[in-house]
RNA sequence: GGGGGUGUGCCCGAGUGGCUAAAGGGGACGGGCUGUAAACCCGUUGGCUAUGCCUACCCAGGUUCGAAUCCUGGCGCCCCCA
């Protein structure tokens, strides 16, 4: 094992908060494999580079000899973390939470180190707990305590309403890191409340106390929101290295360092060497961006794959062609072909309104030429074989029936 | 248990009987500029092969020539008192 210094070091880096900082060098500097946790929700299956970032850190530990409990809330999906903007939530099925949670694992896997990982659900050691047990367990928490949080402070400020099992999500949460025993647990910004929980929980059981370490959250491609599919600025683990390269390409410029120490696995020297250039205009934020681009697609799918994105965005961007591979629909054309029906058949808009709006915006290519606002109607031999494009993006060959 | 408030389009939010498919803002989308960045300008934002028709302002009824606006009942959310 790395000299307990040169382990935070790295560990520290990207990160928003370690609490306590010195708590971590002392249990780093037991040579002793830690034990660091992470819980994840089993409502949200598909990952993005947000939750990425956890997962990062945790890789971190593992490359460094530690050992990595992933918890499944399962249980405490019962409640749903009130952090969230919804305050209520369906319920899930038992069989829905396999599905999300294996989904979940297998994502994750592209980031973590299997061999040192350990996946528990909390519906282990919560399901059996019975009215006494919980009794005493919030017995250890004081209303004025729980009522620190920001997010229920706002919402009671706001008068909006917090219903009483979702004081219990941070106790539940707290008990998790009890029943592992857990060393380090990590969290978003948003999680440093739960995560402090579990801190005290651990103290008032006797046991040695976690230490907190929080990430900063990311934004999404819009720069504002934090990334997450119901926002739909999130870049997917799991989408293709077009997509994936072209969403990193949208992103603000001023966000292109976060995202480089927190998707990347680039050196922290690296990533400040990248810093300075943009400061001092020595390297152009396009090409920076590229290589973010390059970068995060080569980590989720290969550096071939990274080559034939970039190409593929030069040519539709840059060079403003048609994309190499057009998917084709076959549909029965009559004589004349009605455009905005057309487009919505090939699942280019919506409806047919959204058709005429963009016909009517100029947005709207059949063959290379704009669609004139008069053309609602042409001829199939107009269509037929055709590419027709709507806006920057979106594409279809047209094959009669 | 009692009193009060509120429910409008993706979101916020105007609108107290016709001129309202519903102001304004945000977001999103499209066009221009560009580096698919930011900023900025312009436009669009219920459905329908469409000078018109249909569906819409929590739900169900009702009043009226005409209702998001008035009435009745229901549901949801919030606040205060106990």
């Amino acid at each position: 094992m790395l000299p307990a210094a040169e382990q935070l070091r790295i560990l520290s880096s990207g990160t928003a908060d370690i609490v306590p900082q010195d708590a971590l060098l002392e249990k780093l500097g037991r040579g002793q494999p830690l034990v660091a946790k992470l819980g994840v929700d089993p409502t949200a299956p598909d990952l993005h580079l947000g939750h990425a970032v956890p997962l990062r850190k945790l890789r971190q530990f593992q490359d460094l000899g530690h050992e990595v409990v992933l918890i499944i809330g399962d249980f405490t999906a019962l409640i749903g973390d009130p952090s969230g903007r919804n305050t209520t939530r369906p319920a899930l099925s038992e069989r829905d939470i396999d599905v999300n949670a294996q989904t979940y694992i297998d994502q994750a896997f592209k980031i973590l180190d299997r061999s040192k990982t350990t996946v528990r659900r909390n519906s282990e050691w919560l399901a059996p707990l019975g009215f006494a047990d919980i009794l005493r367990l919030t017995s250890q928490f004081t209303v004025a305590r729980i009522l620190e949080r920001d997010d229920f402070q706002q919402r009671y400020r706001e008068g909006v309403g917090i219903s009483l099992h979702e004081f219990l999500y941070p106790v539940a949460q707290a008990y998790d890191s009890v029943a592992i025993k857990a060393d380090v647990e990590l969290g978003g910004t948003d999680q440093l409340f739960n995560l402090l929980a579990g801190r005290e929980l651990m103290g008032k059981t006797g046991l040695e106390a976690q230490v907190c370490l929080t990430l900063p959250l990311l934004e999404g491609t819009d720069g504002v929101q934090k990334m997450s599919k119901s926002y739909g600025n999130y870049v997917g683990l799991t989408d293709a290295g077009d997509d994936m390269f072209g969403k990193v390409m949208s992103i603000p410029d001023d966000l292109m360092i976060k995202y480089y120490r927190l998707c990347t696995s680039l050196p922290v020297d690296e990533v400040d060497r990248i810093e300075h250039g943009l400061a001092d205009g020595s390297l152009h934020p396009n090409a920076a961006k590229r290589r973010l681009a390059r970068e995060i697609v080569t980590l989720y799918h290969s550096e071939t794959v990274a080559a034939e994105s970039e190409a593929a965005f030069d040519r539709l961007f840059r060079d403003k062609a048609t994309p190499e591979d057009v998917p084709e629909f076959t549909i029965e054309l009559a004589d004349t072909v009605h455009v905005p029906a057309l487009l919505k058949d090939l699942g280019l808009v919506v409806s047919n309104g959204e058709g005429r709006r963009m016909i009517a915006q100029g947005a709207v290519r059949v063959g290379g030429t704009v669609l004139a606002p008069q053309d609602l109607d042409v001829p199939v031999e107009r269509v037929e074989g055709a590419v027709v494009q709507v806006g920057k993006r979106k594409f279809a060959r047209v094959v009669s029936a």
